[in-house]
Parts: C-alpha cells; structure tokens; sequence
DNA sequence: TTATCATTTGCATTATTGTGCATATATACA
DNA sequence: TGTATATATGCACAATAATGCAAATGATAA
C-alpha cells in the first residue's frame, strides 16, 4: 500500500463518491449497484473500482457473472492514522 | 479544510516531498530551502506550495523579503484521523 | 450451442495538471 | 535613487488522467 497511489486514488471526486457508498454499505457491492452514486459510464466506475483496487483500498470478489467490491476499512483507516502521526512527530520520514 | 483539496494536494510526488522537507525541519522554511528537496525550477516549488496552503496543509508568513512555510501538523493530522474513523465505521458518510 | 447479463478493456477525445521560462512584484541594501 | 535578492505569476507546452463508446471477456441460463 504506497501513500502516493493512495492518495492519487482518493483525489478524484467520483472515486471518493464510490468509496463512500462502499462503506456506507456493509455488505460488498456488485459495480452496477456502485454506478448508482455517480452519472459517469458503468465501465469508467469499472475503472475507478480498479484503482481504487490497485491502491490497495478496496478489494473484489467475484462471484458468478459478479464482482463484489468492499472497502479495507482497517488498512485504509491504519495507514491514515500512520501518516497522521508521522506529520504530528517533528521529524516527518 | 476541504478532503477532496487535500488528498488532490497530497496525490503529487514533488508536493509530498515538499511536505516531507517542512516536516523534518522543526522551523519554517523558506522557497529556496524547500526547493532543494525536488529538481523542479522554483517557480514550480512556489507554485506547489501555494497549493499546500489553500488546501490548507501548510501555512505561510512572509519576514522582509522571504516567505517561511510550515505544515498545520495538529490539523492535518485531525483530518486524516477523522477520515480514518469514518471509514473504519459502518458507516462512512 | 446460442443467447443474455455483468464486467472489463481498447481506443479516441477531452479535460486537467505539472512544468519551465520570462517577467512582475515586493523588500532590503548600497 | 538604483541594484540585488526572494517569491509569485502569465503564458505556452508537455504529460497525465478522466470519460464515453464499442467491442471483448467471462459466466450463467435457455
């Protein structure tokens, strides 16, 4: 999980819409039902859900003709709090 | 202090190494002293900064002709800690 | 097998962002 | 005053990223 593709994943309006019915969900989300929050093509939610993937942010399950997609609530939420931390300390790196 | 500025402002290599230089100096920096971090031409630093400063990551106060920023440690990690409880949450938004 | 549905991917286009150079502004000093 | 230094800004260009459509892939059902 590199911070910078983190946070590259998480800079896009869309893609903060994805994740954030992703984890208002509990359950894990098909990307027809994720298509719902925002007007863009089904198949760019596909790519978005693929960064976000790629980040290490969310991850998918597929089953059937489905794929499921749920947020990595403790890893995200660990490496927030990581960074935060670092830039609290004086000495950053 | 808005999420979608910040993460913007944090998704680029030479913002964060700018951010990691101005976190590992206890005192502020000025233009200069930060351009060392990165090759980019100083205009790109200045540019940079300005950035970090209207999401609000850093601030900036100007002494005769120089100008010394800082990281806003306390709030930038508030956020980030914030962030990371929402997502960690059932329930993001 | 064929048809259908869910998702992904190739491709072209548009939009956004990063960059360097030259110039402007602001401050200090001779 | 003029000159030098630090920083910011206008502008053009390059690089990156987002988007939509069409087509491909994978999986199920008829």
């Amino acid at each position: 999980m590199k911070t910078e593709q983190v946070f590259k994943a998480l800079a896009d309006p869309n893609r903060m819409k994805i994740l954030n019915i992703l984890c208002s969900r509990d359950c894990a989300c098909n990307v027809g039902e994720v298509a719902g929050c925002c007007t863009v093509d089904l198949s760019v939610v596909s790519r978005h859900l693929a960064i976000l993937k790629n980040a290490g942010i969310v991850s998918a399950i597929k089953r059937g003709k489905e794929v499921f997609y749920h947020v990595n609530r403790t890893e995200v939420a660990a490496l927030l709090r990581q960074i935060a931390a670092n830039i609290e300390k004086p000495c950053c790196s």
